[in-house]
DNA sequence: CCATTAAGAGTGT
DNA sequence: ACACTCTTAATGG
């Protein structure tokens, strides 16, 4: 019993040595680890992979906790948020495969300033804090894609400062809407994400009501179709034109 | 398979 | 923001 666990785990450990893991066959373009892949010196990083499932609704960052490591999204999807004062959640942004989930709190933070959900069953990437340290020192190509991710994610939250502060609650709904779609699509004419009102109201910075209402004056101006919770965009082209004027629909 | 119940979508105030 | 109705999804016999 005990030698043929044995002989399995050494197996294992070599065949990862030889392949480059599970990271080598990934076919997730958008991550950063797998694009510099064929760096030697990230070899230790991808053997360290943890990969950790998620059911839908299950909270894998929480806000406060402190910080341990940093996820990649594999598959799924994923709410980040951060919660106010009264209990009220602020989506701060959706995920899809590939992205980097609790960078934030990375560096010199301590804990995570933010709590992340799956919306969806999820498989996660989980690398330590610290090997990803050393990893990011030994390998100016990660570390460069890094820079740029960082200055990237810095461009969108100032972007979204300014829809939030600027745009109408109208505005608001509609960047939402568009949002989503540019980032998960459409199946069969909806979303393919499913949300509920509230949740796009928490991205939007509203309430559900006012998102409910918006939704049935913009169905009724035949800009939406909705099918129970599903939506789906009618007129993209005018939808884009209404805010096109903030300039913010051409970031992703 | 149908009935009961809970959750979420709408609407008016 | 709150209260209420209606619709849909989940549960359990």
């Amino acid at each position: 019993m005990r030698a043929g666990a044995n002989h399995i785990s050494t197996r294992i450990s070599d065949s990862s040595e030889l392949l480059d893991s599970a990271c080598g066959l990934c076919s997730n373009e958008n991550c950063l680890i797998q694009k510099n892949i064929h760096t030697s010196s990230i070899g230790k990083l991808v053997k360290a992979r943890k990969e950790i499932k998620c059911k839908k609704g299950q909270q894998f960052i929480m806000e406060g906790a402190s910080v341990t490591g940093l996820f990649f999204l594999l598959s799924g999807k994923v709410k980040v948020l951060r919660t106010g004062l009264h209990g009220k959640e602020q989506i701060v942004r959706f995920a899809s495969p590939g992205e980097i989930i609790g960078h934030r709190g990375f560096g010199t933070e301590e804990t995570y300033p933010i709590s992340a959900i799956a919306l969806v069953d999820c498989t996660l990437c989980y690398f330590s804090k610290e090997l990803l340290q050393e990893s990011l020192r030994e390998t100016p190509g990660l570390t460069y894609d890094f820079m740029l991710f960082y200055a990237n994610e810095l461009n969108r939250s100032e972007i979204r400062v300014k829809s939030l502060s600027q745009m109408t609650v109208r505005e608001r709904v509609i960047d939402t809407l568009l949002y989503i779609d540019r980032k998960f699509g459409q199946v069969n004419g909806y979303s393919s994400l499913l949300l509920s009102r509230r949740e796009y109201a928490d991205y939007a910075g509203t309430t559900e009501e006012q998102v409910i209402r918006m939704l049935s004056i913009l169905k009724k101006e035949g800009l939406l179709i909705t099918k129970g919770k599903r939506i789906g965009i009618a007129d993209i082209a005018l939808l884009k034109k209404e805010i096109s004027e903030h300039n913010f629909y051409l970031d992703s």
